[in-house]
Parts: structure tokens; sequence; C-alpha cells
DNA sequence: GCCGGTGTTGAAATG
DNA sequence: TCATTTCAACACCGG
């Protein structure tokens, strides 16, 4: 009676065949016709930073996807379309005479906002939109209802709610055979080809879809242009044709991005099929699971011996299911064979890892569009960073951002580059840009180093680095866990730090990360390899490794820096203003905090306490501009000097002795 | 409103 | 060598 259906399902969060809900959702409307749709969005190509190795395994993730759906059917495949879905979408309705429109809920702000226009643009022309949740283990919809329409910045509150919403859904297993994209169901037309003619022809005199530049913006206006540091080196020429250049629908290429693939070094190599054996291979170590305690799993590893289970790129781009990676991981714990209590609970254990992704996106839920900034953010308190976000009187984000102090900038520029003369955090920001990876605790001391702990620069900043360079980059769990680290959100604790030496001293492999990712230091005593710059100068001189000529100085005084950011935490923490306040909403927050700990502003102009610009000037014109030679003299750089052992010429005498003199010292910190 | 327990992942001292 | 305690500059939650 009712005319069959034809289904176009849309693919964003949700590269996989296996348990989608989403997916089975279109199916049981028994469609004649099933478009899978990806619709190349010019606003991740242009407006958001996105670097080489994320694109690549998203396309990766693609043709594995279609790789998939062909064999499945050999007359189906993914069809890429090129374009703004608001504006594609509607086209696509009523040349394809569609009936209902499926796809899993994006739950990001710009998701969000996208998806209801679109359902709104579906529903003026009578076609249905079903959409269906099956990215996070819970509806963060339905947790921040529960939880009375408050973020959920706690674990404990979020295991609370969760208990009364019941078990996870089990995961479904993969559809067995797919409709085909066929215009005319009852046409005999079998072949791949000749259906994506068919559909190519179907598109033909679209306007603004066709005809070269028509997508590509002034580099100015293009984030990921080289004039603005991406890595965008030619001209696009994806959006020449709505279906691509070969008018196939196919998956667009690094090349057509202007990107140079061979700058795609990481060895992540994304899809459908790569995410479902790398979970096979973790779920058959049943001690791993059950014993898993993320706090105890060393930074110090390259992602392909990655301490973790790397999952979640894969999780990110939805090539693997959350929950049948949850429900592996219980079904394994029960196999183990040793103690209970050898069993870790959550939130450490890999379940518990899960958990904090749902968190942070039913934080993200309730906090709104705002949640990756501070201005307007309700749960983020406001600090007094340099280099923040730019606002004009209408509240709108200035882009690009005006410059900031020279001192920030600099620091900020060698910490994106991985020259702060402080070798674990160089190592894992080199790491960073070339894998597209970085552990877990190697996120947190770098994000802690370029916050609270010693730069002071805001994690707005931060934040938009790792967005260009992780490929698991996650809208919810970056801002969340920059949030955290700086002690803006979630965490409070802030005289807990990051030491630069102590902390990775604790974990194994990390002294061959530095040696890896700084082949500088190759040849540096591990006595000496998170501080280069306390190595006696011949000890410098044995390793090939001067201070200041070979490797940098270090750009600042570790404990100076964590001294005045703790006095700048601990003033911020008394006056308690939050991203809503009105104070911060006007702008007039940051002077009034830095007039009451008397930090002059902008930094740099006049005499603060405790931050000694001469130096850190020094260090920037010769650190950044000339990587001048220098020898010994200065070789301990800024920072260095030992309140005992006064300016000592060159290392000479820094003898090995003074090794356990720091900790001596440090323990004396109390009154 | 007070109190104590707790909070995924600090560092140093202690046993 | 390792696990536990202490220190301690916080804030939230529940009783």
């Amino acid at each position: 009676m009712t005319k069959p259906a034809r289904v176009i399902y849309w693919f964003r969060t949700d590269l996989r065949l296996h348990d989608s809900p989403a997916l089975k959702r279109a199916l049981d409307l028994r469609p004649a016709s099933l478009f899978p749709v990806w619709c190349w969005d010019p606003n991740y190509v242009y407006k958001h930073r996105v670097g080489v190795n994320r694109f690549n395994f998203l396309i990766q993730s693609m043709n594995d996807l279609s790789k998939n759906l062909t064999s499945l059917n050999p007359s189906t495949k993914l069809l890429v379309v090129r374009g703004e879905p608001t504006e594609l979408l509607p086209e696509l309705f009523k040349r394809w005479n569609i009936t209902h429109l499926v796809f899993e809920s994006d739950p990001s702000a710009y998701g969000r906002r996208r998806d209801s226009k679109v359902e709104a643009l579906a529903k003026q022309v009578g076609v249905q939109v079903v959409k269906v949740q099956g990215h996070h283990l819970y509806d963060p919809v339905e947790v921040v209802k529960k939880n009375g329409g408050k973020p959920v910045l706690t674990m404990s509150t979020l295991q609370k709610v969760i208990r009364e919403l019941g078990e996870i859904p089990r995961p479904l297993e993969p559809p067995e055979n797919l409709p085909p994209p066929k215009l005319d169901p009852s046409s005999s037309s079998e072949g791949l080809e000749q259906i994506l003619g068919e559909l190519s022809e179907s598109l033909e005199g679209l306007p603004h879809y066709q005809g070269k530049g028509a997508w590509i913006p002034p580099p100015e206006l293009d984030l990921n242009s080289s004039e603005l540091g991406g890595p965008r080196q030619k001209e696009t020429d994806c959006y020449t044709s709505l279906s691509g250049q070969d008018r196939d629908f196919s998956v667009p290429t690094l090349e057509s991005l202007g990107m140079d693939p061979s700058q795609a070094n990481t060895p992540i190599q994304g899809g459908e099929t790569q995410a479902l054996s790398r979970l096979e291979r973790i779920i058959k170590d049943v001690s791993y699971v059950s014993k898993f305690a993320k706090p105890k799993t060393t930074p110090g590893k390259s992602s392909e011996e990655a301490s973790t289970t790397l999952t979640s790129p894969y999780i990110k781009f939805g090539c693997l299911s959350v929950r049948r990676f949850w429900w592996e991981v219980e079904d394994c714990k029960k196999k183990f064979k040793g103690k209970p209590n050898e069993i870790t609970q959550t939130p450490e254990n890999l379940n518990g890892q899960l958990l904090f992704r749902d968190m942070y996106a039913c934080a993200e839920y309730a906090v709104g569009d705002v949640f990756g900034q501070v201005r307007g953010n309700k749960i983020c308190r406001f600090m007094d960073w340099y280099l923040p976000n730019h606002y004009d009187d209408q509240g709108q984000k200035i882009e690009p951002r005006p410059p900031g102090d020279e001192v920030s900038e600099s620091r900020l520029k060698a910490f994106r580059e991985g020259r702060t003369g402080f070798p674990w955090i160089d190592c894992l920001m080199r790491q960073l840009v070339k894998e597209g990876w970085i552990h877990h605790l190697g996120r947190h001391s770098v994000a802690a180093f370029l916050t609270r702990g010693q730069c002071w620069i805001s994690w707005e900043r931060g934040a938009e680095i790792f967005d260009e360079y992780l490929i698991d980059w996650d809208p919810c769990s970056n801002p969340g866990n920059w949030m955290w680290l700086s002690c803006s959100a979630f965490f409070s604790q802030y005289f807990r730090l990051y030491g630069l030496s102590s902390f990775p001293s604790k974990y194994e492999g990390t002294a061959d990360l530095v040696r890896k990712h700084c082949p500088e230091l190759k040849k540096m005593p591990d006595k000496y390899i998170f501080e280069p710059f306390k190595a006696p100068i011949e000890v410098q001189r044995k390793a090939g490794c001067i201070v200041g000529k070979d490797y940098p100085s270090p750009m600042l005084d570790e404990k100076e820096a964590k001294e005045e950011c703790m006095r700048r935490c601990k003033a911020a923490f008394s006056k308690g203003l939050y991203g809503d306040n009105e104070l911060v909403l006007k702008g007039k927050a940051e002077a009034i905090l830095r007039k009451e700990h008397g930090i002059p502003d902008p930094r740099g102009g006049g005499e603060g306490k405790g931050n000694k610009k001469g130096k850190i000037t020094d260090w920037a014109k010769s650190n950044a501009v000339q990587p001048k030679p220098e020898q010994g003299k200065r070789s301990n750089a800024p920072g260095t000097k030992r309140s005992k052992g006064e300016e000592q010429e060159e290392g000479e005498e820094q003898e090995e002795g003074e090794e356990a003199k720091p900790s001596a010292k440090r323990s004396r910190n109390k009154k």
C-alpha cells in the first residue's frame, strides 16, 4: 500500500557497519533504494583546523567503509558528494525522490546546529528524519535531563545518573545485505558503474556545485592554508564537481585537498577493518584488559607500541562502536583467572575511560556552543591567561586573533614546534605533530606546562593545537581535558603539578621517547636526559649536544614559573569568577584579577614580581630567532641557577653531587 | 552550616 | 623496589 522507502543514510560520526543502531533503523524501513551518503563538508575543509594526519585517517576510514559496503552488495558503495549538507541534502531529496533521511546523532555543537537545519529542511519537503544515538554509551540528552539539566562534572555524578538509565544495549551485528542506490529500483541496471553514472547525471545543472573555485575561500579565511600556518600547500580541487572529478562519488584524496601525502607520517591507519582487528588483539589479552589501570600505563611509547589501546581515533570516527568495545571488555573480564581484587575498577579501568568520554559529552551538551572557550562558559573558571581569545562588542570571536605579548607568543610557538628546551615537553609535541597521537599522560604533561604549570597561556590555544594535530580530536573530550588540566573545570587541585623531569622519570620508556623524537639528545646520558641544561659541559660535549646550540636552552625556569603560576591560580580561585560572569562577558575580568595580584598588563610592560623579563626576552631572541651557538657560558640557561651554587662558570663543577641537592633543596620548601 | 570523605593519573618521605 | 603515608596551596557532595 504505502510506497516503498527510498532512504539516504547519512554517514558522519559512524564510519562502520557493525553495531550501528542508526543503520539498523534505516534497513528496518525495508528500503527499495538505500543511498549511503557522505557530505564532504567545506566547513571541515576550510573552517576547522585539521592536519594531514587526521584527514589521512578520515580518508582511509571512508575508503574502508566503502569497500565494506561493496562487499555486502557489489552494486553499492559510499557516495561522497561535495558540498555543504544544508544545501546539498535538500537537492538530493528532490532528485532522488527520497522518503527518509537516517543518521546517527552527532552530539557536537556544530553537528547539532547543522542537523537541526537539515531536519527543518527535510520536514518542509516531507522527508522523514530518523536520528539515533550511537556515538556514546548513553545519550547525553537523556543523562543531562536526568541530572536536572546540569552539566555532569564528576564521574560519581555520571555513575549515579546512569545507574537509573539501565544497561547499555548489547552491540548489533553488521547487516548481511544492502539495497543498491538505484534511482529506479525497477530498472534492470545492476552494475555499479551504470548506477553511479545515472546518479551523477541526476545531479546535473545544480547551481554553484559545478564550476571550479566555487568553494575555495581566500587564504585568509581558510584556516588550513599555509598562510595561516596550515598544511594546505596548493589550491584544493575537491570541489570542482559535485560527485568528484571522475563523476564517480569517490572519496577525495589528500592531493585534492592541496596537501602533501608524504606529510602524513603517522603509523596510525584508519578504517573499521583496522579497528576490529585492533580490538580483537586487545581482547585476547585477558590479563591486560582485566588489570588495566590508566594512571599506571606509561606515556613513554610511540603509537606503534602504545601502553594504552589506541582505540580513540577509531571511536572518534565511529570506525569502532563504543558499545561493542564496552561489552567485549566486560565479557573478557569474565574469563580472568587471577584474584578478583586484581581486576581494576572504574574509573581507572578500560570501561572507566569510555565513561569519561561520555562524561565530557554530557558536559558539552549541557554547556552548549561555548564549551570550547572561556567566555560564556559557565563551568569554566576565569583565569587571567595570556593569549586568550578575543571578542568584539557583540561577543563575536575576533579571527584571526590579534597578537598577544611577545614573550607568550614566542613561548607558544616554541611549544608548538617542540623546542622549549624541556626534552619531555619537546619530544611529546614532536610526537604529536608526527604521529597525531600522544599518550594521555603525555597530554597531561604538555597541557599543564602550557597553562597553569609554567607558561600561563590560555588553554584555548593549547586546545587549538591539539585540534590541528590529534587524529582522535573530539569536540567534547578535548576542551574538557584542557579545562581539567588547566584547573578551569572538573579539577581544582592546582598544587598538584607535573614535574618536567620528576614525572617522566617515574615511567618506563620516557627517556627513549625523548631520544626518538629529539635525536639531538640521542647520546645524552639518562641522568640528564630530561634536564640536559644541568649536564656539565664536558658531558654535553661528549654527547655531541651543547645546550643552547644543538638543543635549545630552557625557555623559562621551571620552579620560578611554577611558583608564579600557583600564586596566580590562588588569586583566580579566591576571586571565583566563571566564564558566564558579567565581568568576563564585558572583558573586564582580566584587568581586575591582575590588579589584585600585582601583575602588570600586558606582560613585560613593567616590573611584575618574579617576572624576569630580561631573561625571557633574551631567550626569545636567541632561541626563537637564531640558534646562537653561545658555547659554555650560558649553556645553562635561565633557570638553572642553583640557590647555593652561585653562578659558577662552565658546568665545571656542576658535578654529580648536585644531582642529590635539588631534591634536598626542594624538600625545604615548607616554611 | 559544619564535617569528613572523596576526587582517574603529584612529589617526597616512609616503611 | 615498591606500596603506603604525608603533605596539602582546593571544591564538591552527602550526612
